[in-house]
DNA sequence: ATGGTTGTAAAACAA
């Protein structure tokens, strides 16, 4: 089984990019955020023609979240309620295969302080209260998409110079520890150890080319996931195509 | 510290 997950900035602009990447990967399962669509305008008929089923949450402009998958999708849920401010688009669930998938779009924080980061460690604790109050870790459970944390130093292209900053600082690494202790390991790290691998790049500064990079899209999963892994990759080659999305899709396999 | 780029949508805002 492969499950994989990508930030497509815009699904109305990688709509191709998308279609010809599950033509040639084939995954079971992709969870696909900032789809940045209504879902009065979401494309079904795009991944139904390919075999597909899709279920998704979104709205105008901002965030939005799908789960596209080879088999039935059951139990779908949407959203996490946080008290005071309006609904983000940003978590979709579903049971598939016999597995949880949780696919989310952590909030980006913007900058340490701020109030944008504020209400990102408060989605997290949100998030977390969820996972401990409707899961168990011995269920085979994949929390996976953009989670905008690097979890260690060697996830990101310059420790020192990123220190302390989005993404990087120890309270945002603090608050998704917490999911590791709750039974949750980080996949792609299990089984591959070596630094500068990322899945995003800024558009600026040419920060592609020079392998400036975060690894902060990711797939977590519980031991009876852990315990049949085969494979975990990141494939960069959608990033090269031209206008592709600043993130690249981050895979995994098991039996 | 600022700026660099992309997407949405029509001037900023989010990332």
């Amino acid at each position: 089984m492969i499950l994989a997950t990508w930030n497509v900035n815009s699904l109305n602009v990688r709509l191709p990019h998308v279609v010809d990447w599950l033509k040639t990967n084939e995954p079971d399962v992709l969870a696909i955020q900032e789809t940045k669509l209504m879902d009065a305008k979401f494309p079904r008929d795009a991944f139904s023609d390919l075999g597909y089923n899709v279920e998704f949450y979104g709205e105008k402009t901002y965030n939005g979240v799908a789960i596209v998958s080879k088999h039935p999708i059951n139990s779908v849920s949407r959203g996490l309620a946080l008290q005071g401010t309006p609904q983000q688009c940003r978590l979709i669930e579903a049971e598939v295969n016999g597995i949880h998938i949780m696919n989310v779009y952590i909030p980006n924080g913007q900058e340490v302080g701020s109030e944008k980061y504020l209400y990102k460690l408060n989605w997290l604790d949100h998030l977390f209260h969820h996972f401990n109050e409707n899961h168990a870790n011995t269920t085979p459970i994949a929390l996976l998409g953009d989670f905008n944390i690097a979890p260690g130093d060697d996830d990101v292209y310059d420790p020192l110079e990123t220190r302390g900053s989005i993404m990087v600082s120890d309270v945002e690494r603090a608050s998704l520890e917490r999911f590791r202790e709750w039974g949750l390991s980080d996949s792609f790290r299990e089984l591959v150890k070596e630094s500068g691998q990322y899945s995003w790049w800024d558009y600026r500064m040419a920060a592609f080319r020079r392998n400036l990079g975060y690894r902060i899209d990711h797939i977590w999963v519980t031991d009876p996931i852990k315990s049949s892994l085969k494979r975990a990759w990141i494939d960069k080659a959608p990033r090269k195509l031209e206008r592709p999305s600043d993130h690249a899709p981050v895979l995994i396999e098991f039996v």
